[in-house]
DNA sequence: TCTGGGGTCCTAGGACCC
DNA sequence: TCTGGGGTCCTAGGACCC
């Protein structure tokens, strides 16, 4: 199911979640729109998504949703709040992927890998020939898209994966730029073929390219590598895309890690794969937790959620089929603290009384001396045929 | 204005066995 | 009597991403 691809897309939704959410709302075009939470903007929970409109005011994914409302208040805009509504998402996202595994380039069907709800990465398989210009594929599957699902987005193209993602945030930066500048000198929707400007909301780094669009960038431009990260290797006296392509390997392995050292560095040279795994997801665990309205301070309330959100996350596992080898419990006390305990168990199950059990009997293994903020219990599946 | 929820992968220490 | 290392499993935590 993999091959080498000379090129490999990167394709991502624009605005995803805000843009399902206004496609059965159209009402909601325009507005600023936040999704977060169970949608009430009193309770705690982050901002999931929140539009262009609302991103204009500060408002951004991982603000605190009381936070985004008292923005919201301070400029006196209306701004419309929704919950996550992770079902909608999942099917939207299930006609996204179809629609680009239907695709065909060379005339031959391409590989889809998907990465969450809304990004794949898109390859040609051994079995193909001439792939033309892949920016005019790229063009043809926002075009295809679009007409299909109505959903706009924004096509990274490189070398290798780790290129084509990065080019996809070059990419989005065009459109929203473009965007921002129409809006201010009064110009409304886009228009044109498809809506999408062709060229627009495409963009390449290759190889050839990689140290004049990444050379002078931060360390976090890349993907994979965080603030702590870039923190460790600030400390080594590499700051940019540049110094860490240009580090001493044993440096890195000396100071990072053995493993993590070397692929730290290759991200730098703008070296990955560029296997577009088709091969469908399998889960190796789920899980759900829960951040409580009022702290809960009596352990038997705590017990008696467990429980319940273990039965939730049996339910998810067996609605797949699958039985768990491991449970582990997430714990967060007041103010922040928090800590996991984790169970391997001697055979397998999906016994729903059998892992609630095991869930709660991890409890014990904590000290019971502060109000709990949030529990979570994850079950760890068997892998599927084996 | 306190800091979500769903995931994956890696590391490191201790237990245990040879 | 004292003390090796290697290998693997289990557990807890960290880091990152969407």
């Amino acid at each position: 199911m993999t091959g080498p691809a000379r090129w490999v897309l990167h394709v991502d939704l624009d605005q995803f979640i805000a843009a399902v959410e206004v496609l059965r709302r159209p009402e909601l075009a325009g507005k600023p729109v936040v999704v977060g939470g169970r949608g009430n903007p009193t309770e705690r929970g982050v901002v999931a998504t929140a539009s262009y409109e609302a991103r204009s005011h500060g408002v951004g994914s991982g603000m605190p949703l009381r936070t985004a409302a008292a923005k919201f208040r301070k400029a006196e805009v209306d701004a419309v709040f929704l919950p996550v509504d992770a079902a909608a998402y999942d099917e939207a996202s299930a006609t996204v992927m179809g629609v680009l595994r239907g695709l065909e380039w060379g005339g031959v069907p391409v590989l889809v890998e998907a990465l969450g709800w809304d990004e794949a990465f898109v390859g040609a398989g051994p079995d193909h020939g001439d792939l033309g210009d892949p920016s005019v594929f790229a063009t043809h599957v926002r075009e295809v898209l679009l007409e299909a699902t109505q959903l706009r987005s924004a096509v990274g193209i490189g070398d290798n994966k780790l290129q084509a993602k990065l080019a996809t945030g070059f990419a989005k930066q065009r459109v929203v730029g473009a965007l921002a500048r129409e809006a201010g000198a009064g110009i409304g929707e886009e228009s044109g073929p498809g809506g999408q400007e062709r060229g627009r909301g495409t963009y390449v780094i290759s190889d050839a390219t990689w140290y004049d669009e990444m050379g002078a960038r931060p360390t976090t431009a890349l993907w994979g590598i965080g603030k702590k990260t870039a923190d460790k290797l600030a400390v080594l006296g590499l700051e940019t895309v540049d110094d860490l392509a240009r580090s001493d390997p044993a440096l890195l392995a000396t100071h990072i890690g053995p493993t993590t050292g070397p692929w730290l560095r290759r991200l730098g040279r703008g070296v990955a794969s560029d296997e577009v795994d088709a091969t469908p997801y399998v889960a190796r665990g789920h899980g759900r937790e829960e951040t409580f309205q009022e702290d809960l301070a009596d352990w038997s309330e705590v017990e008696q959620a467990v429980d319940r959100i273990a039965r939730r996350v049996v339910a998810d596992i067996e609605a797949e089929g699958r039985s768990a080898v491991r449970v582990e419990l997430k714990i967060r006390f007041r103010p922040f603290f928090t800590f996991t305990r984790s169970h391997k168990l001697k055979q397998p199950t999906s016994d729903p009384d059998v892992l609630a059990a095991e869930a709660v009997a991890l409890l014990d293994r904590v000290e019971k001396d502060r109000a709990v903020r949030l529990l979570g219990v994850r079950l760890e599946m068997t892998p599927p045929d084996s």
